[in-house]
RNA sequence: AGCGGGAUGGGAUAGCCAGGAGAUUCCGCCGGGCUCAUAACCCGGAGAUCGGUGGUUCAAAUCCACUUCCCGCUACCA
């Protein structure tokens, strides 16, 4: 690897997140692969050699627990998906030289030879962990196989996450009243031995690494606090069956262990390299003068949501097993819809299938999603953003520059004057080169597609102001000259933009005759000669108009009240590595016909009952907890004093208006601590809307409840 | 709570690391001109105390401290 400006000597590749196998694609993941495809396609105007690679994960808890709810085996869950996203990108131009999956004989045979190589250079260890197990089926339950009361609010959570309460990460053996997600049954914690990876021998490595690495300002400082700080050794294995079996000297997988999905997704880069250079062969791409011998130059664009993995685990698994490093990680922003969060299960989302169903052009979201802002940044869409940019910019801009020269250079000659291009022009050109240059230098995919636009804004204001239809009667020679500088601007304009609207770049190849293959020609071709004779040239944009984008934003809310009034926040579809999910607008929710859950089976004794002390209270101050979604600090008389209580209602009460409010409080739960805050005690409250418990008499506060 | 990223006219964005003229550019808006073209371009205009407060300095969007809001991460969700 090199920090050489691009185009180097060396072999690159670049990648982006894999898509996680279990739900439909959405413009949130497509930010992320158009941005990475329009990067590749620019290093390769540049004369880079390079490769864009790719695959869908497959593996991981929450694929097999949607499988196991589907009735099916998580191998064909994941398959269906992996097809569709297969099928999906290339209507989008997202053109990966290979995509693969992370399930396949290249990426599990690779991944456990990186593992063994692990093990040999003595980065990984045994160590003894609480693990959830379904005593009944005999079966380990881990991260999400488990459900059960968060010991820290009270909420219904899952094994690894409080997700509806508090927001905390649970670690195993934590969860109280742990039951299976499978079977129902209570599950039991036992030891169990997993793997680890001593990723904090590899500290010192990893300070050097992220000092060199090139990127999103996100990406090189957020790992810092992990680097710079303790790093911890990390789990590699998972008892479950679905994912790569763990390497053993005899029969892998004997004793259940697979390796942590984590541990195999980013090997699927390498694999998704191999598999194309054996395709290709190795003369025209050698996956091993990337990936081996400190060769390559890696650029990995990913969400921002997972920088650590890219940043800390992956560096420390390539450097330990002899791999080369990455050069670069970009992590891109998020997609919001009309300025709220992306939402699948709230069926806020614009999916790729609903895009190209509306028959849209792809050119016109990749521009729009390359080119809002930048790569970092959190882009917003909405019809109306997306309408005013495809009218003013691409038809507007772009595609009327190209259309009035081509038309005005075929109806007064047929095609191409003959003449040469004007200095000023052709140095006009090498500007935008030159700013398309820095541009991916940058990692600015924003950069990439101005370049382009703002030599068509040029290409305006040079054939306005030139008016080459008054010079064709008062000096013919100059209006030939003009126009042979706007036949050659429409040429250099093709090139420039082709990394971000791949098939508008080639139809306005096309349409100016110029030789060869757009795709393949270098930011040089920008200064090709078209043809002498061309045809008259078609529309390349075609305007979004007013009454379609108002159509568009009735279907999108309409969609959004029927998936908020259906809701069964049952099936939460599971985001995926881009979204934004959000869960802070309570607006819509009126949730109605939710099943009760069941009553429990198991009785419990009137000791038992008795052991809890619930108290009427009084809310005396209410505050929001900074930094956390959901929690309220709250101070509660109790009679006998005032205790600091921490509740996850915020979105579901107006903070301001609880105080004074009367309450029940359980006054002898063991405290706990939330994002800092001591809590004592818990709120009682019913439901997904929180409703709060109070007393419809006016019994005294402090009274105890029974 | 800790860490990271962000906040610049109505929208988007540059400038910040290496402090200096009236704060860049694009879109939108208002008025006027022109017309080969999918109405582009030209002229003029309104609109930002650069999230806030305080400090350093002759000089702060830029450096420092504190602070507000949005987003992400916090290691066994991917």
């Amino acid at each position: 690897m090199s920090h050489e400006p691009f185009p180097t000597d060396g072999t690159a590749v670049v990648t982006c997140g894999l898509p996680y196998a279990n739900g439909d694609l959405h413009v949130g993941h497509l930010r992320g692969y158009v941005g990475a495809d329009v990067f590749d396609r620019a290093l390769r105007k540049l004369g880079q050699r390079t490769a864009y690679v790719c695959g869908s994960d497959m593996h991981g808890t929450p694929i097999a627990v949607n499988a196991a709810e589907a009735g099916v085996s998580p191998e064909s869950f994941a398959l269906e998906y992996h097809e569709q996203y297969r099928e999906t990108f290339p209507k989008f131009d997202v053109e990966f030289d290979n995509y693969g999956h992370t399930d396949d004989g290249t990426n599990t045979e690779l991944t456990r030879e990186i593992v063994r190589e692990l093990e040999d250079a003595g980065y990984v260890y045994e160590k003894e962990i609480m693990v959830a197990f379904d005593p009944e089926e005999g079966q380990a339950l881990p991260d999400r196989f488990v459900e059960g009361t968060c010991p820290y609010c009270g909420a219904r959570a899952r094994g690894d996450e409080c997700d509806e309460g508090c927001g905390r990460h649970l670690e195993p053996g934590e969860i109280e009243d742990p039951e299976s997600t499978v079977t129902g049954n209570p599950a039991e914690y036992r030891e169990r031995t997993h793997k680890f990876f001593r990723v904090s021998e590899l500290q010192e490595y990893l300070r050097e690494f992220i000092d060199r690495l090139e990127g999103t300002e996100n990406a090189k400082n957020q790992p810092r606090e992990w680097i710079e700080g303790e790093l911890r050794d990390w789990c590699i294995t998972r008892d479950m069956d679905w994912g790569i079996d763990y390497p053993g000297e005899a029969g892998e997988g004997e004793d259940g262990l697979v390796l942590y999905v984590w541990v195999d997704a980013p090997i699927e880069y390498i694999a998704s390299t191999k598999q194309y250079s054996e395709r290709a062969g190795a003369d025209e791409y050698d996956w091993e003068d990337v990936w081996k011998d400190d060769g390559g130059e890696i650029v990995h664009v990913i969400g921002r949501d997972i920088i650590q993995h890219h940043t800390v685990f992956w560096p420390a698994m390539l450097h330990a097993a002899g791999y080369t490093e990455p050069r670069a990680v970009a992590a891109t922003g998020f997609i919001t819809i009309n300025g709220k969060g992306l939402s699948t299960s709230r069926n806020r989302a614009i999916w790729a299938r609903e895009y190209l169903d509306e028959g849209f052009h792809p050119d016109l979201l990749r521009y729009y999603l390359a080119t809002n802002g930048g790569l970092q940044q959190d882009v917003d869409f909405s019809w109306e953003k997306f309408q005013s940019r495809v009218n003013s910019e691409l038809v507007g801009t772009l595609g009327n520059f190209a259309y009035r020269s081509l038309l005005f250079a075929q109806r007064n000659y047929g095609g191409t004057p003959d003449c040469e291009v004007s200095e000023a022009v052709a140095g006009r050109i090498d500007e935008a080169v030159a700013a398309f240059r820095e541009a991916v230098n940058d990692y600015s995919v924003r950069g990439v597609g101005q370049a382009a636009l703002e030599l068509a804004r040029y290409g305006n204001e040079y054939i306005q102001a030139e008016e080459p239809w008054n010079l064709v009667d008062e000096d013919p020679e100059r209006a030939e000259q003009v126009i042979r500088d706007c036949v050659q601007l429409s040429v250099a304009l093709a090139v420039l933009f082709e990394p971000v609207a791949p098939d508008t770049a080639e139809r306005l190849w096309e349409q100016v005759g110029a030789d060869g293959d757009v795709h393949e020609a270098s930011l040089g071709a920008a200064h090709d000669a078209p043809a002498a004779e061309f045809g008259e040239p078609d529309e390349l944009v075609t305007k979004i108009e007013d009454e379609r984008v108002a159509e568009l934003n009735e279907k999108l809310e309409q969609r959004i009240a029927e998936s908020a009034s259906d809701e069964e926040s049952a099936d939460d579809t599971d985001d995926t590595d881009t979204d934004a999910d959000d869960d802070t607008d309570a607006d819509t929710d009126d949730t109605t016909d939710m099943d009760p859950e069941p009553i429990a089976d198991d009785r419990i004794s009137f000791d038992e009952f008795q052991a809890l002390d619930l108290r009427v209270g009084r809310i005396e101050t209410a505050e929001p907890i900074e930094g956390a979604d959901k929690l309220v600090r709250l101070e509660v008389d109790i009679g006998v004093e005032t205790r600091q209580v921490v509740a996850g209602i915020r979105q579901l009460h107006d903070v301001d208006a609880l105080p004074g409010k009367r309450v029940v409080i359980a006054a002898n739960l063991e405290k706990s601590e939330l994002f800092g805050v001591e809590s004592n005690g818990m709120l009682l409250a019913a439901g997904e809307e929180a409703d709060l418990l109070t007393t419809h008499g006016d019994a005294p506060v402090g009274t105890k409840i029974r």
